[in-house]
DNA sequence: CTGAAAGCGCTTACAG
DNA sequence: CTGAAAGCGCTTACAG
């Protein structure tokens, strides 16, 4: 149960403790075989440094947090959002020797996050699921004047001068949309995710842009909003299915999957049926989208890149301030995306 | 950019460092007057200890590992069933107080977890996506004879004392298809998963015990093996379209929804239908079992309370430590499941 | 109830 | 190229 020591290696080493940490850390110049004879100890008595004694001492965490919607939220966001984009966020972590914080947003909606920087539990953190309110701007421009550097992912606040990666959704949605006219659609319904979120402003930039282009009007009778669940779409079918009936409506473009999914399931019971019966496309190219029946046409978004890219952003800001430059302009990437046609448009 | 450091707040109060600390850390005697000086030098200058130092000092990185597989092959397991024990771990882990360090295995296939306990970067850690192997046996034998506290989720060394927490996948299988054969279905295959996972063996051992039970043969014939994806129920779909028009397949049972679906999907080109031409049971009771056409009857898993319950036993491991307790004896905890019936049977 | 001091295990500037 | 020593910011046994 005891840690085997430095101590022990400078001992069978026949050197000084300073000397195994400069081995060790392939810092300064070393005599080779002073080097060897210290590698060789530490691995004879198989001595590990203390992580917590290096990042004390070197003020220095290693660790990048990720901010997640609070616990009971994550079901209503895709859990396939997440798992990608954390995958690309562990994928360049690794890569870089960065540990993963994983931090669920404080029910009570308390968002202190600087409050983790003084703590020094984290160098540096990737917000996921971040909306635009009135705490949340207060604590990342607190973030920013204090210079603790962060990423947005798939959320943008366009007048501020943040770290972003977002995916180009006004150019998804107009895709979408395109397609849907180019198929012979008129009426095309919108069903959007609620405004706080930057991404869903984008879908209905695109939707406009795409109806304007073709000289379609933009109806604001057609514009409908649920939460991203699959249940909100569910809940706009009724309403839904008398539109179609009536010829108000003859196709739908949803924010994401899970509503277009809603609104498939829940149209079923009226005998209206996707891609017969009315045009859809969903957004995300989630799981769901291939296992429908009929499959869904969408938009598929790069989440596991716009992970690795937010990683990326901070590792180079990290090694800047290490490097002790300045001012840091902040970085926004904009992955592309594509659309993907499937059985429902 | 400088942290306000304890001694400012020690010098404003008037009062030594120590008793800072004391007042901080709410331990020993302190006079009502004296905690209420620091309280207020404190949140005055705003002063957050280090965590840091504070874990350096405690020789405690209040960090539970969660070892999850490595990353490209995260996609191959069902991002649902991740995303709802990790949630569950993060409530529980938010709850006591420890943060958590996400963990993805070495793509080299390298097992060292110790190394971690060793580099003290974790105090605990939670094994997911866990299989046998020569590999992780000696590297999960290793943890506990240097009694290094872990805890395996979904994943059995029935010969070892390993704290697990588990799902009752022989009862539940044995009522999938139990349900099947009451629906009067005497051909019954079943599609397993990789026999690395205890929980493969688990399934079917209940599907064996239900057809004896129910005087049927078991018949090895019936009894196919893909990998938890839903290609690998895709690529099963010629065969078994054969066998169930050749009436020797009434009815599949799979080890889980996404094999399940790809069966379903794949059945679909042969005009067969699930519910229809052949009855159809998952396990997961995964958000795809509820949006496919027909809805899929499956098996749910309480994933989420599997992750708390993990969280809570390492814990207690952990506070039993600190209070000098030897020798602790595993935990094993085996959470009941439940048959859910919808249109595929 | 409180202070002075040792100690946690490293890194790194300084001196040689 | 290497050693002796200061310092990182806390906790906590010891003394009073």
């Amino acid at each position: 149960m005891f840690a085997i020591s430095r101590k022990e290696v400078a001992r069978l080493a026949g050197v000084s403790e300073a000397t195994v940490s400069r081995v060790l850390n392939n810092v300064g110049p070393i005599k080779p075989e002073t080097r060897d004879k210290v590698l060789q100890a530490a691995s004879e008595v198989g001595y590990v440094p203390s992580a917590l004694a290096q990042q004390f001492a070197r003020k220095k965490s290693d660790n990048v947090g990720v901010i997640l919607p609070f616990v009971p939220k994550v079901q209503l966001f895709s859990t396939f959002y997440f798992s990608q984009i954390l995958s690309g966020i562990g994928e360049a972590a690794q890569k870089h020797g960065y540990n993963l914080l994983l931090i669920f947003r404080d029910p009570a909606g308390n968002r202190n996050y600087s409050h983790l920087f003084r703590a020094q539990k984290i160098d540096a953190c990737i917000m996921l699921g971040s909306s635009d309110s009135e705490e949340e701007r207060i604590a990342l421009a607190e973030l920013e004047r204090e210079k603790f550097p962060f990423c947005l992912v798939n959320q943008q606040y366009s007048e501020e001068n943040y770290n972003t990666v977002d995916a180009d959704h006004v150019t998804g949605s107009y895709e979408a949309v395109k397609h849907l006219i180019t198929g012979g659609h008129q009426r095309i319904a919108f069903i959007n995710g609620p405004i706080q979120f930057s991404n869903s402003n984008d879908r209905f930039r695109g939707y406009r842009q795409a109806l304007i282009d073709a000289k379609l009007p933009v109806d604001n009778e057609l514009v409908f909003s649920g939460n991203y669940s699959r249940t909100s779409g569910l809940q706009l079918a009724p309403e839904l299915a008398r539109r179609i009936k009536d010829n108000q409506i003859s196709a739908i473009f949803a924010a994401n999957d899970r509503m277009a999914i809603g609104v498939m399931n829940g149209l079923v019971p009226f005998g209206l049926v996707a891609g017969r019966d009315y045009g859809l496309v969903g957004y995300d190219n989630s799981d769901g989208a291939k296992i429908v029946t009929p499959s869904l046409s969408t938009v598929t978004v790069p989440f596991y890149e716009m992970g690795q890219q937010a990683m990326e952003i901070l590792v180079a800001d990290l090694n800047k301030k290490t490097a002790q430059q300045q001012r840091m302009t902040a970085n926004k990437v904009l992955l592309p995306v594509a659309f993907i046609k499937r059985e429902t448009s």
